[in-house]
DNA sequence: TACGTGACAAGAG
DNA sequence: TCTCTTGCCACGT
């Protein structure tokens, strides 16, 4: 990837590379990107992601699997319907089974 | 130019 | 086992 892609940018690739009716963490972005501990910036990332096309950032939740970040998407519960419609249970707030859908950069695209 | 903010995570008590 | 505190870094004002 281009290093000369700010580091927004990204997190925004690899937040791409994710599988429908699979979710992700804010830290397992921050840790694959090394920078391990700069969660807090993954999820400003997806604070700016609103004007980037094609950046899933419903799919990506805390590590406990909870929508931290549904209050940003339009809509209460838009963030829980998105990932419904991709087969993942979403039950007050938080990912069902959450460890059945989590999907690690880590351990899927590292080679 | 400098400070505060932020959709988190991990360690220590 | 649970709760609190600290660290991390780019963006906006």
């Amino acid at each position: 990837m281009n290093q000369s892609d700010s580091f927004f940018q990204r997190v925004y690739e690899v937040v791409r590379l994710v599988p429908a009716g699979r979710v992700t963490s804010y830290g397992a972005i921050a840790r694959y990107l090394g920078s391990a501990g700069s969660a807090r910036m993954v999820g400003w990332a997806m604070n700016a992601s609103h004007g980037q096309s094609d950046v899933p950032a419903h799919r990506v939740v805390n590590r406990v699997g909870l929508l931290s970040g549904k209050h940003h998407f339009q809509g209460t519960n838009l963030m829980q319907q998105l990932l419904e419609s991709e087969g993942v249970v979403v039950e007050d707030n938080q990912v069902r089974d959450f460890k059945e859908v989590y999907w690690d950069p880590n351990l899927e695209l590292n080679p």
